[in-house]
RNA sequence: GGUUCCGUAGCUCAGUUGGAUAGAGCAACAGCCUUCUAAGCUGUGGGUCGAGCGUUCGAGUCGCUCCGGAAUCACCA
């Protein structure tokens, strides 16, 4: 069972390339040409920390000078105003300095950047980079459901993050397979097939109008309750609650039931097949509803046998031990872990084995050079020893097994917990958001003259994208709140306001063809954009060096800040000036442009958080 | 108890390799639609960045010690 809920462990820090701006180059450039000519000295890299100016201060780009002030033996304040004069006399694309404190805050000449958004536009995919031959293969497993209970908003934060990090992944230029290990056997599965069998009377999901994977699932708390009313019994007539959890009639059921499908029982096999096939295809309708995908879907029932072929030919290697009782043992107390199973006295698999044939198989087919598994931070001991453990059974490219530790998701009561029927049921909570985009944008007055078809998938990208945005937003490390009442917001830092834009802007796109057709097109780099066009300028131009940084931290959240930064600096642009009422031509078609690149990186951007894009809301 | 993670405004969260006066949204209050979509924009109030010590020219950020919360330490998954 991969994700109830859920802490870090072995996050790589991949090292980050510096944020390479163009404009940071070229005055990285002119800063050490400065340098050599002022205090005839060479300066490195680490020494030149160039950052964006501050909003309350004057300038685009700020070299922090303490750290030179040993080489030109001068104050901060004065090693600064002597680069800041070099630079302004030197290099054309600085039209002024200032200086506060050991800050030399640069300016750069507004027609630059007019220039800058020239040149990002004539770049296709702007921000994405197609995998070469040569990329990295990242294998990518997320989802990872029980088949004995519908899909919950844990499994939500599992799969938008493990989606997103697939795209994001795949922008950055690496090979991704998406992957998914369906925990389809052991005794949970088991409690659903008895409790089907002595209560179901052959009924079907069908007879009951329900997905597939709730109908098993009722069946499972089914046998929860009874079970418990049978304990209960038990302990009222003189047992121990240990002998009563253990003694109870369903209980011995399921494990005869587990037994019999070990031994590969017929009849056992195929009501297993028919019950976890009710599963797949309720999962099915849950999966194309969040939008999420996988290249190649592994079964534990048929991992977990190559697991325990490992574990045994590994023992006759020498890398493990056996106890007398006949279980099978890792010692990693030399790791400062403790004995791990592996294989149980009765020659059963544990939940370790299985992922360490999962693992091996998976990197025959796909000799992947990391594996990323998202997976709650719950299991954090588990993944640890996971890696570990194949090392030393000899697998090298163990060391490119990655877990993706994600934080849980808690009620604002607290955890959810089944027990008290406070589980978020993902269908539930999807048709939610989408009822309640419905009647947002009814009540709005929007998407008048769309034909019912149209306003639904409307609806439900804007649902969808709430809930999506909501969760991706948070730091996946972190424990975040659901608020159900929050996460409905359709204002201020969400999806909604971000697709808002998005489709603001197609809506000024349409129109611009319709009256002043394909204008946009046109270079117009010699145009001097004012402060809230270089804002946005600004901000696009960091477009590629974030999603790089965002595949190397494997974090969504900072596509997703990204996103609403963009959106809400567009807005302000949007609100305080005219684009299609600009009557200078050359004004109006860089506005256009500007606008244009806007809705292709929020797209964009929305693309890699798994979120739609409407044209209309 | 051991290990790991978290603690920033009333609430939910940002905060770049350590940089300037710590930012958004929600909630509250006050404004802006004859003009490209008001799901928008503007303004006001709101903070001992859990506490302390240290490193540094400079700490929300790094180190140590506490305090508070969470996860994990199964012949469960």
């Amino acid at each position: 069972m991969r994700c109830n809920s859920g802490q870090i462990v072995q996050k790589e820090i991949l090292s980050l390339q510096p944020k390479l701006h163009w404009m940071e180059n070229l005055l990285r450039m002119g800063i050490r040409e400065a340098v050599r000519s002022l205090w005839r000295t060479d300066v490195g890299d680490e020494l030149l920390q160039i950052q964006k100016t501050r909003k309350e201060f004057e300038g685009d780009l700020t070299l922090v000078t303490f750290p030179l002030t040993r080489l030109s033996r001068r104050s901060p304040e004065q090693t600064a105003v002597e680069i800041g004069e070099y630079l302004a006399g030197h290099l054309e694309a600085v039209s002024g300095y200032n200086v506060i404190k050991g800050f030399l805050n640069i300016a750069i000449a507004p027609a630059e950047w007019a220039r800058r958004l020239q040149s990002i536009a004539s770049v296709s995919s702007y921000g994405f980079i197609q995998a070469s031959p040569g990329a990295d293969t990242v294998v990518i497993e997320y989802s990872s459901p029980n088949t004995n209970k519908p899909l919950h908003l844990g499994h939500i934060r599992n799969n938008l993050l493990g989606f997103s990090l697939s795209r994001i992944n795949e922008a950055a230029g690496s090979k991704v397979i998406r992957t998914n290990i369906v925990n389809d056997r052991g005794i949970h599965i088991c409690k659903s097939m008895v409790a089907w069998q002595m209560f179901g009377n052959g009924r079907k999901p069908e007879d009951e109008g329900k997905k597939g994977d709730h109908f098993v699932g009722d069946f499972y708390v089914m046998f929860e309750k009874r079970y418990r009313e049978q304990t209960e019994e038990l302990v009222a007539a003189g047992s121990t609650p240990e002998e009563a959890r253990e003694n109870a009639p369903l209980m011995l059921e399921a494990r005869r039931m587990l037994i019999k499908w070990e031994a590969g029982d017929e009849q056992t096999v195929s009501l297993w097949q028919m019950m976890n096939g009710w599963v797949y295809e309720g999962f099915d309708v849950t999966y194309k509803a969040l939008g999420v995908e996988f290249d190649k879907i592994y079964y534990e029932s048929e991992t977990y046998k190559t697991g325990r072929e490992l574990v045994l030919k590994s023992l006759e290697e020498g890398h493990l031990i056996r106890k007398e009782d006949g279980s099978v043992w890792i010692d990693l107390t030399a790791d400062k872990l403790d004995q791990k199973l592996l294989l149980r006295s009765d020659g059963t698999a544990v939940y370790m084995t299985q992922d360490l044939g999962t693992a091996v198989i998976r990197y025959n087919d796909f000799h992947f050079d990391r594996h990323i598994y998202v997976v709650g931070n719950e299991q954090n001991y588990h993944f640890q020893v996971l890696a570990i453990t194949l090392q030393r059974m000899g697998y090298p490219w163990a060391a490119g097994l990655h877990h993706f530790s994600y934080g849980m998701v808690e009620l604002p009561e607290g955890r959810m917990k089944s027990r008290e029927g406070t589980v978020v049921d993902a269908d539930d909570l999807i048709a939610e958001m989408t009822a309640t985009a419905t009647a947002m944008s009814q009540e709005l007055g929007k998407l008048g003259g769309y034909s019912q078809a149209e306003k639904e998938n409307i609806c439900r990208q804007i649902g969808l994208g709430a809930l999506k945005y909501y969760i991706l937003k948070v730091d996946p490390k972190k424990n975040m709140t659901f608020n159900p009442a929050e996460s409905i917001d359709f204002n201020g830092n969400t999806g909604p306001f971000i697709q808002y834009t998005y489709a603001r802007i197609r809506s000024v796109m349409k129109k611009a063809e319709e009256t002043v057709a394909g204008t946009h097109e046109e270079n117009c780099s010699d145009v001097i954009p004012n402060a809230k066009e270089i804002s946005v300028i600004k901000l696009l131009n960091d477009f590629p060096a974030l999603v790089q940084e965002a595949a190397a931290e494997l974090s969504p959240a900072l596509i997703a800040n990204y996103c609403y930064d963009l959106a809400r600096e567009f807005n302000q642009f949007y609100h305080d000036y005219s684009i299609l009422g600009e009557d200078d031509k050359k004004l109006r078609n860089f506005r256009l442009k500007l606008s244009e690149l806007t809705g292709r990186v929020l797209e964009r951007g929305l693309w890699l958080l798994g979120i739609e894009a409407p044209e209309r809301m």
